[in-house]
DNA sequence: GTGAAAGCGCTAACAT
DNA sequence: ATGTTAGCGCTTTCAC
């Protein structure tokens, strides 16, 4: 039982106290194997006994190596960001390294701010949601010398690996799906935030898709501020108002979504045959409520796992590296679940 | 612009650059306003041309200090701790400290893992959940020397500072208030984990409050995993297959409950009359649906930002400190909305 | 298998 | 306002 020392314990402690080197100290703690059982057993004691925290600060500046991997998400209030950083932390658990946090807001400015701070500890991997970063952010991240994976969006030119999907193919995968189950008057849903690139590439690939049918978006609604059910009533019931007609309506997301959902079954609309819905994510949430909202998967446990393969450097090249000597790309294939919130279709 | 160097800029690099010594560039980069503006935007211009970062594991070497706070929720799959954790980051937003996040999904061994992982870097404080640890953890916050606060839970002993609520009186206050509205035959549903020891508290507050009026809870149904609105569906409908004259239902958390309140709606079950609900959590996802579930407030953004005030040392003592010497104890009241699943009471 | 010396890139403490 | 010196606590490298 040590007691209550004010200096914090160094190796050069442990190392008196078991009357073995420094240098074998390290060793020891390090779980380098070229060390003799007894002479284990007594460092570890020793450690043990005093309660020796390693210093990874000095470990790190004498190695030049670090186990942390910067994680920079933009936000975490969106359920999405929590799932994709679960799923990384998951695959990172048994590598020996450590994911760091950091949100940015959707704003580039400030994950460029975090972003220098997280590359002042020198991690041995960047991780990043988004391919839309300031000038200053990708010098950093060419000149940084380690792997940096941009996450959840492929659509664009990635900077090292690129791990996502393609949302304005989403979009596109959305306005065929409306089509065929033969709607023709589209309303779209979706957050004003004019930096959430994802959510804006989903509604180009929306217009493109129904523009290929002579179609187009006959009413908008936006909204400003994080995603709730309670917003997804508000703005449905706005959008209606605007435009009664409509047969279709198509949200950015799947809280709004069901949201939506609600108020229009609570209203007693025929779903789907009066109005169709489509939301975005594949939220689990979908399955909470009588009818499933149809919606697309975003893969993000998936993108999650792999970008965490790549860091860690175990990804088995599931695709051809295509962009950077040495990046991956790859593309995942995201899928429409119809639900019950859609007419039957092809 | 700077070629693609292998070895990675230095202080030095800047020095040569700018033709100031090191220690003036270092204090430059710092900040520190004892440097002429001249010499200060030579440096800078210097730093900015090279793409200099600076090293902040030799910084932390030499100064021995480190603007990084560890902090260690239990999951991220519950909305809480994101919420929590977004808390904190904000309140951290401006006081150059950083916030470092882990996760311990529920168990104390795990926890101290993560805990050794982050003492290793000298952060700055910690921040952790609950009052639960391994004898080795409380050992470790101890020695470390730094600001300690426990949050969510006041049930216990802490270490150094502890901010949250009491669940034990938010589970009486659950009984009383069902009690009060004048249900007679309870019923809870909750989570298995044996390490939620928060909700093991207010499902022991519950019992403790019903007993006090000779009631008792009549049936409880448990799941696994992770909550979800169709967990509540699920457990909802069993419950009552097992017990059908239950006439009031506790739910642990928030997202069961609206989950067993639109299987209840759809079913055209009269709430609050015929059943009444109440939740844990106050979550955002009550205010979308037709009627509002009954809950009360886990205080969780006050209770993120409060502690990040405690370890940026600009907590203006809202309660006097209780505990340790120096260690705040901050007991939040939460508050029960009763929605409208609860019959009227005084 | 173990130890001694050198130094990682910065900053504290003292000059000047 | 700026420079010099001496480490911070570890690991690398090389001896033994």
């Amino acid at each position: 039982m040590a007691s209550k020392t004010r200096r914090p314990l160094t190796l050069r402690d442990v190392s008196e106290a078991s009357g073995v080197s420094e240098m074998t100290v390290s060793r020891v703690l390090r779980g380098r194997e070229e060390v003799s059982p007894g002479t284990r057993e007594r460092v570890l004691a020793a450690a043990r006994a005093l309660g020796y925290v390693p210093n990874k600060i000095a470990g790190g500046l004498a190695s030049q190596r670090v186990n942390l991997v910067g994680v920079i998400v933009p936000s975490l209030s969106n359920l999405v960001f929590p799932e994709v950083l679960a799923a990384i932390a998951d695959e990172l658990e048994d590598t020996g390294l450590q994911p760091v946090f950091g949100i940015s807001r959707y704003s580039a400015e400030r994950e460029e701010n975090v972003l220098y701070e997280m590359l002042s500890w020198r991690p041995s991997g960047i991780i990043l949601a988004g391919l839309e970063h300031t000038d200053l952010s990708r010098a950093m991240l060419a000149k940084a010398g380690v792997p940096v994976v941009e996450i959840m969006d492929v659509d664009g030119e990635g900077i090292d690996s690129v791990v996502g999907i393609s949302h304005r193919a989403a979009g596109r995968m959305i306005a065929d799906a409306v089509v065929a189950a033969g709607y023709r008057r589209i309303g779209f849903l979706g957050t004003k935030m004019p930096d959430d690139h994802r959510a804006r590439k989903r509604l180009e690939g929306l217009q493109a898709g129904l523009a290929a049918h002579g179609l187009a978006v006959l009413a908008t609604e936006h909204y400003e501020g994080g995603s709730s059910l309670a917003k997804g009533r508000e703005m449905t019931q706005a959008i209606l108002a605007q435009c009664p007609d409509l047969d279709c309506l198509v949200y950015s997301n799947d809280m709004i979504g069901v949201g939506g959902l609600l108020w229009l079954m609570e209203r007693g609309v025929d779903i789907p045959n009066e109005i169709g819905l489509v939301g975005f994510n594949g939220l689990e949430i979908r399955a909470g409520v009588q009818k499933r909202l149809a919606s697309v998967d975003a893969c993000r446990r998936e993108i999650g796992r792999i970008a965490a393969q790549i860091i860690a450097g175990k990804h088995s090249a599931l695709a051809a590296p295509q962009t950077t000597v040495g990046g991956h790309r790859i593309v995942l294939e995201p899928r429409l679940d119809p639900g019950d919130t859609l007419r039957p279709f092809v």
